[in-house]
DNA sequence: CTTATGTCAGGGTCACTGAAATCG
DNA sequence: CCGATTTCAGTGCCCCTGACATAA
């Protein structure tokens, strides 16, 4: 059962009787909390198909690549993840069978992912399960996400994302 | 060293290739990014103080708790985390000894945790961090902080956060 | 006896650090 | 030898399930 009032909200307005920021101070809080939502949404949706939201991402970038394999490295660029965090899902994708390993024809340091037939089937599949689903965000018209991200972008680009 | 394009936009370019609600995806792709981002400046400024945002938000509660004391429970409902991991932060709380446990007057189940001096004193240091560094979102306005939450809530609002 | 509260054990995901191995 | 790439070991954090003790 829900609480009786907004916990955010009202922890916003104690806040401000004491310090400074409130609005900071409800934005982050709201920013954690909905991303903490719509991840365990994510998730759910592609549980059934064996993914995590990370997975999905990996094998979803495979799949775009013209070749269908990409360097570990480039990956973890590209999805923007810690150099053992991309060891961990690639290890994770290779035991269900949806990428395999492969040497690099030319750099022996550098090691494929590549997807497989099975791993291109299960996006098809989780990418369908993910849209019917409005990823999790279909509280929002298409207008307002289209503001969020323009509103996300600016702290993006201050981190030095891109 | 960045890369020479925003990988969020080069991915839902790549999406929208293929699929719909692209929309959608960029939405949610910058939502998780800006989250991480955000959260693993807020743990650096808390660190020095020996405290991670979940702590942060912990002893900020029990600060504005009339009697610097609340039953585990509360906490986790107004929190909104799991009761296990509302356990788990109060045992490093105490460790730290910035909260006690105490056994509640009434109802000999629950258990309360209290915030101590130093508790006190932790959160004002950190806050003033906090507030120094703009909660991590110094790059919007106040007014974008604003609308930025207002965006957010109907997601939070169709979770049935309230 | 049933319900509510909190704790603990165990497993899962992911992040980070530091070290090692491999190769250019 | 130096640098780049990947992997592994260890640690920390948080979520979840299930079981348990305690007390209303």
């Amino acid at each position: 059962m829900p609480l009786p009032f907004d916990p955010i909200d009202e922890a916003a307005r104690q806040w401000g009787l004491r310090w400074s920021d409130q609005t900071a101070m409800h934005a982050v809080t709201s920013l954690m909390r909905v991303q903490q939502l719509v991840l365990a949404r994510l998730d759910a949706i592609l549980k059934p198909h064996g993914l995590t939201f990370a997975r999905y991402e990996a094998l979803v970038l495979l799949t775009f690549s013209s070749r269908g394999s990409l360097p570990l490295g480039k990956m973890g660029e590209r999805l923007q993840v810690h150099p053992t965090s991309i060891t961990s899902i690639i290890n994770r994708l290779v035991a269900s069978e949806h990428v395999v390993r492969r040497r690099h024809p030319d750099d022996g340091r550098t090691v494929l992912a590549e997807i497989t037939e099975t791993g291109r089937a299960v996006v098809e599949a989780a990418t369908a399960d993910l849209i019917a689903a409005g990823f999790a965000l279909e509280a929002l018209s298409d207008d307002e996400l289209t503001q969020l991200s323009a509103l996300l972008r600016p702290v993006r680009n201050a981190a030095g994302d891109f």
